[in-house]
DNA sequence: GATTAATATGCCTTGACACGTATATTGCTA
DNA sequence: TAGCAATATACGTGTCAAGGCATATTAATC
């Protein structure tokens, strides 16, 4: 599953923006969600699989928290759009500075 | 279809990529692409639907152009994660100062 | 080691959507 | 207005992922 599909999902959305208030267990994001536990935790284990967060064993519970370097690829997928929209060529320019890197 | 789910679909995302590169018409894209017409024209009309992009007509092609500002609700999502990997908390208070004004 | 708590996995059902073929629509041209 | 070119829509099919329920796993405690 790709990096967009992970994030197409609007409750892996929502257990990422819950994470942003701070690192939850499973249990803890069971409450804040309308979902079973399975369910939230198919859900850990995409976005874990994608990078998008990691997990720490504590006693039987893990707790979750955001795994940051991921939403990079995202900003890096959305630079060229951003240049356009912004009016900046700078960094249009810089894409393609990259481009030619590689 | 939410925004996340319009750039879910990998053949959608090259049409935007294709379009960053300039305008084209449908047939142009169904040149570039391993889609049918049909298919092409379906993608667009969820493109077109999302805001994503524009279409022209010109006789009787319709020239498609992207539309770079619903590009910015991305921006605008990713912007507090922005903060928690780049370890700037200056963007994160501006997004909780957001926050405050709604 | 049995019991309980917390989380993960298996299995199945259901709904959404991507695709192609066929056809309708729109607009130009002769 | 007949015919052709370009694009859009209708319809049927197949795939895939999200969901829940049941169950397995892992870890603590008694």
């Amino acid at each position: 599953m790709d990096l967009f599909e992970v994030i197409a999902e609007p409750n892996r959305r929502a257990i990422l923006s819950a994470l942003l208030d701070g690192n939850r267990s499973v249990g803890e994001l069971v409450d804040e969600l309308p979902l079973s536990q399975p369910t939230v935790s198919k859900h850990l284990k995409v976005l874990r699989t994608g990078g998008f967060v990691a997990a720490e064993p504590v006693a039987q519970r893990r707790m979750y928290r955001l795994q940051p370097e991921q939403f990079a690829e995202f900003a890096r997928w959305l630079e060229p759009y951003r240049a356009t929209w912004a009016g900046r060529l700078d960094a249009l320019e810089s894409h393609l500075d990259d481009m030619e890197d590689t």
